[in-house]
DNA sequence: CGCTCAGTTGAACATCCTCAAGGATGGTGG
DNA sequence: CCACCATCCTTGAGGATGTTCAACTGAGCG
């Protein structure tokens, strides 16, 4: 896909050759100030499928930024249920959420995916470079998102729910410059469901209605939406 | 509590006499340090009952710490329901969340308060001074709640969601030294019902169901938990 | 005193969940 | 290459739960 150019070293790690550079804490740097961040950088691996990135009462010593791939995150209640909490796309933030300095939730991947870690520590020095404020700012989108997550799951319907879903992973795809109407869905149906507050069934029978009513199309891994207007008209059709 | 040595001029901005310091950015400092705090951030005016700290839209220039009183957020789809999405007890951190440098939400005063305005540019001289890393670890544990409130937003009981609001409450409330079993309610039913996801009168229905059994007791302006396990309980019961 | 608004209660209906069984799909081993 | 198995997903019927619409109660206020 690239260039052919690659350069002979462990170069792979930087920020500068990044596919998703642009909508990560790099996103307004320019090439020196991208070498320093670099530095700051731990060097990512390649996490598996089914791989955690931390777990529920680790020490939260550093937060992650999606590269590629996907993860998810679950906390699991006192009764022993998982709950999923979230998903990731490249260049969002995991592994903020803490309290007393240790994870509230765990991370997985749930594909083949590279995360790129940054240690708490190193936090002032990226203020200095005049990255805190991007830092600050990605931590307000994320709770922007998390706000809409609320929102979409105070509705009752489970079509808003799941509408609400794709309308979502949508704008975030836009956000990354991909496809608003082909939403990778690497994650199981159970996952959804148990995200969404829905039973596994109610979620695989509303999906085949949407189907039926040719508002879109299931995939092996992937959801293509037919019809947005219709998918968003069922994401606001919040009788309450 | 304090000593009556109270500084004459027009002091009662300071940190140093804010009753909800030990919750805040402040928790840390120095009385040096507490100072040079007190000077980066913008004088608080009380703010009365359904006044604005700010709107969905205007740009987020600014974030808020509750000193005093009781916040709520809410957000507008574009069908025009209004969603509540949090209320915010002093220490707490309103104003992050944003997209494109605007608000996403709005933010109301439930009751007479004060809340302190601290510029987003301020951040910087924030971090210098070491309160970087208390902001992050703030904005963690406000994901963190997030999260809960979507793990509780994810149960499909209405007994559940209510517990754990008033678990959630009650958890906030000894963060603050408060008692845990006395949960200030200055909000509407409405206001509730809406943030947990259920009609008005589910919302009522089961509180009485739980007057009924014991569990807790309803007030003009509280909520006065009787049986805490019997809550928790509740809380975790969720036959997903 | 009558008004309004917040909260409670009741009955009918819609929705979603549960339990259970039946397909599809991918991976594994012969 | 095919059969088999495990897993994931779909589909069906009955029961539990929540919502809606509507009437009613009570507190605060001019």
């Amino acid at each position: 896909m690239l260039s052919v150019n690659i350069q002979p070293q462990t170069s792979s790690n930087r920020c500068s050759v990044c596919p998703t550079r642009k909508a990560c804490l790099a996103s307004n740097l320019d090439d020196t100030d991208l070498g320093r961040l670099a530095n700051l950088i731990e060097p990512f691996v390649p996490i598996t499928k089914n791989e955690y990135l931390y777990r529920v009462g680790e020490p939260a010593l550093r937060h992650y930024h999606v590269r590629s791939g996907m993860f998810k995150t679950h906390a699991i209640n006192t009764s022993g249920d998982e709950y999923v909490t979230g998903f990731y796309l490249p260049g969002e933030i995991l592994g903020c959420a803490q309290s007393v300095g240790k994870h509230t939730d765990s991370a997985v991947a749930i594909e083949t995916s590279t995360a790129c870690k940054l240690a708490a520590n190193k936090i002032p020095a990226l203020a200095e470079m005049g990255v805190g404020g991007t830092l600050f700012r990605l931590l307000g989108e994320r709770e922007d998102l998390r706000n809409q997550q609320l929102l979409n799951l105070g509705q009752t319907r489970a079509d808003a729910r799941i509408a609400g879903f794709l309308i979502d992973m949508s704008n975030r795809l836009v956000r990354l410059g991909r496809c608003p109407n082909h939403i990778p869905i690497p994650m199981s149906r159970t996952d959804i469901a148990n995200y969404l507050g829905l039973s596994l069934e109610s979620l695989s029978r509303k999906l085949t209605r949407m189907v039926k009513a040719g508002i879109l199309s299931t995939h092996r891994d992937y959801i293509e939406i037919i019809q947005p207007e219709a998918i968003s008209l069922l994401g606001l059709h919040t009788a309450r």
